[in-house]
DNA sequence: CATTATAGGATTGTCAAACAATCCATCGCC
DNA sequence: GGCGATGGATTGTTTGACAATCCTATAATG
């Protein structure tokens, strides 16, 4: 096991910063990040600045034009449906694999994750449904094996959740998606790996569409 | 269509000068690249430097260590085996889009490059047979539609790129290939998609095993 | 009036020089 | 031989500067 403690310096903290503002909805999709307004705001200098913002160009979070400098991604409906699509592929896949490798530990984790992400649901409280989920989907990815599709369907979230600022999950999806992802968890404790994938690309699927929805909401708004 | 013509800051040819450097395996992996070094090769200041490895570290073509600085990725074989399967996955997608998508000016165009890549393969031209390839994939994954497809297997592919510098495609390898992709085009060409994902997946598997063994070798050697 | 130059400010791209913090290897000491 | 101290090498970060580019508002022109 890996225990070392990480210094931690300035531009790490200013990714973490940045990323946070910006999956937030704090930055809006669009909107030109200037250089020096950063470097006030973060109490950095420009260079670091600039390297904390290739960071996040590399996570798709920014886009930075040449002689036009960076700005917080913005995702096209199109765009959002590919990545639907590859999640769907790839968390498929991920979860026929933990159906198949998740070790007794890892599923009572995931377990204990789906059952927080209840009591969430029960007390409406969103926070805590997002975290609930992210750990849920930290523990699925763990428990598959495969750290490239980890990392990848990572990215995609990241990505996705730039549109959550705008589209607001809505209200009634919440017990919904507990249900799928209540399937998703019986698949993987059965070591079900064809049940599993079935279940997540439904879920996928399901996201998928109400994101949809709400983005045509948003559109006539 | 764009036209714009890129202005190509100091930037963009260190990152362009630097992967070519990386992938050709100029630089081998778990080379450290120590910036100042990188200075006077490039003819470019720290800062630049800095930035151009950060754009690096996005494509994971260099991995940069806290308080050790950055060095040439060094791709396990784990790694990579994990790296195929997810290009199996997706691959497999992106031929069965192109098979129901794909225009007739594409599919001559990638029936084009397979004859370039047939002659290269008679002319035992390795360079040719790189570029080719590429082309191929490249006119493939702009065919299936999804750009995000495209953008993760573009990832993928320049990371499994790192074994080739020690791993030197073998010889015997390049006929059995040009059958691969053969038999990928004629499903794309026959709007089989099934078709064309069993044989995508196929060429992933045999790629796969021919890195395998290669790795193999090299490590007896 | 509409359109095209022009000027100016704002912003990015790049460089240079400096210094603290950290790492690593070497040397001397016990 | 193990162990701590020393010093050089390298990275992390800052500051300041300047050219190149972009954008906008204004002025000139037909």
């Amino acid at each position: 096991m890996d225990l070392r403690v990480a210094p931690l310096g300035v531009q790490s903290q200013a990714v973490d910063k940045l990323r946070e503002a910006i999956v937030s909805g704090h930055f809006q999709p669009g909107q030109r990040l200037v250089e020096a307004e950063l470097c006030r705001l973060l109490g950095i200098s420009r260079g670091s600045v600039r390297e904390a913002l290739r960071r996040l160009e590399g996570e798709r979070l920014v886009i930075i034009t040449p002689n036009r400098g960076p700005s917080v991604t913005e995702l096209s409906w199109e765009e959002a449906a590919q990545i639907y699509e590859v999640r769907a592929l790839l968390e498929g896949e991920a979860a026929a694999l933990a159906a198949r490798r998740a070790t007794e530990v890892q599923r009572t984790a995931m377990a204990g994750a789906l059952a927080a992400f209840d009591t969430a649901v029960a007390d409406d409280d969103a926070l805590s449904r997002i975290h609930a989920t992210a750990r849920f989907y930290d523990l699925m990815l763990a428990a598959c094996g495969n750290g490239v599709i980890e990392e990848v369907l990572r990215g995609l979230h990241a990505r996705i959740n730039l549109l959550r600022s705008r589209s607001m999950s809505r209200q009634g999806r919440a017990p919904q998606s507990a249900r799928e992802m209540r399937a998703i968890l019986d698949a993987v404790q059965a070591r079900a790996p064809a049940a599993a994938r079935k279940a997540a690309l439904l879920h996928v699927q399901a996201a998928c569409a109400a994101a949809k929805e709400a983005m045509a909401e948003r559109q006539v708004a």
